[in-house]
DNA sequence: AACTATTTATAAGA
DNA sequence: TTCTTATAAATAGTT
């Protein structure tokens, strides 16, 4: 829909990516929004962009609804108290939606890391030459080897929570 | 964008509404696939029809190992599911649920490529003193670095697929 | 951010 | 429901 037919393939060029993909996710909401005014139906979207950034739309409201959520003070990992079946069953679900994000955030966090890392490494290639390197490579090695691990570990626990997560959904599931 | 422009407010014809809502609809999605292909982008979209019957669609990566929970005869990742209200929001929470045992596998994946290549860099450790130490240096960051970049990018994908995977359940929550 | 030449989506009709 | 088609809308490349 443009000056000339494109292939649907990933757009190489990173400024052309950007470029797109802001305009057809202004498009594709307000598609959503015609679809939810002309048909009165409900439409929640979620897009993240290459860069790892969040958008969102719904009708009615998903920020709304997102922000009343994250303001609930309470939580956690621990234990749950009774309720109607039917409530009940709503806040266990609550439960593991707040406990996913936090591994979200877990992951985030080991993303960056991961991130330092890579960085590390880059500034460590570009200056391998100007230093005796004998010496720092055995110096490097020993804090990189540190750092992987503590990366690993982090890693591996992400793993373990998303199991357990996953694992509490199933039984929330078959037990209603 | 059709013989005749629209006004956008609800359909009155019940009839036309319905025919409205599944052309719509799958344009919505078509526009969603298109914009996760093209920009590389992870979305995804929930939609309940005025007759409350919920509809989904995910754009994912993880095709290889999607198959392997398919044993199931149903959909696989690029989907949508109707039927009674009932049974369906069960359904749905089945697909979470495999999705996310999809992405737990995937960190799986992740989890061994970084064991692997901790024992690489242990073992490099080890015999960095048997080896012309510069070019063994040289080689083996530059291969150190482009694991490091791959581990990266499988890290950021379950990132991402967390996300989507969370805020779709988070919608599918508190649309019922 | 705007502008258009084109492509794409779709409202109405069959 | 599915197809056809005239027309509205989205958007790729350009400025």
């Amino acid at each position: 829909m443009g000056r000339r037919k494109i292939k649907m393939e990933q757009v190489q060029d990173t400024n052309t990516k950007q470029v797109t993909f802001s305009k057809r996710r202004l498009g594709l909401f307000k598609k959503a929004s015609e679809l939810a005014t002309l048909c009165n139906a409900e439409v929640g979207i979620v897009v993240f962009s290459p860069g790892n950034k969040p958008y969102s739309f719904g009708k009615p409201s998903f920020d709304s609804i997102a922000e009343r959520y994250n303001n609930d003070s309470e939580d956690s990992d621990s234990c749950e108290t009774s309720g109607a079946s039917r409530g009940n069953r709503a806040r266990q679900e609550k439960k593991i939606c707040k406990r996913l994000n936090s591994i979200i955030e877990e992951a985030e966090e080991e993303k960056k890391r991961s991130e330092k890392l890579q960085n590390w490494l880059e500034s460590a290639g570009e200056e391998r030459f100007n230093k005796p390197i004998e010496e720092l490579t055995l110096e490097e090695l020993n804090e990189f080897e540190a750092k992987m691990k503590k990366m690993h570990g982090g890693i591996q626990g992400n793993i373990n929570q998303m199991q357990a997560s996953s694992s509490l959904m199933f039984l929330s599931q078959i037990n209603n």
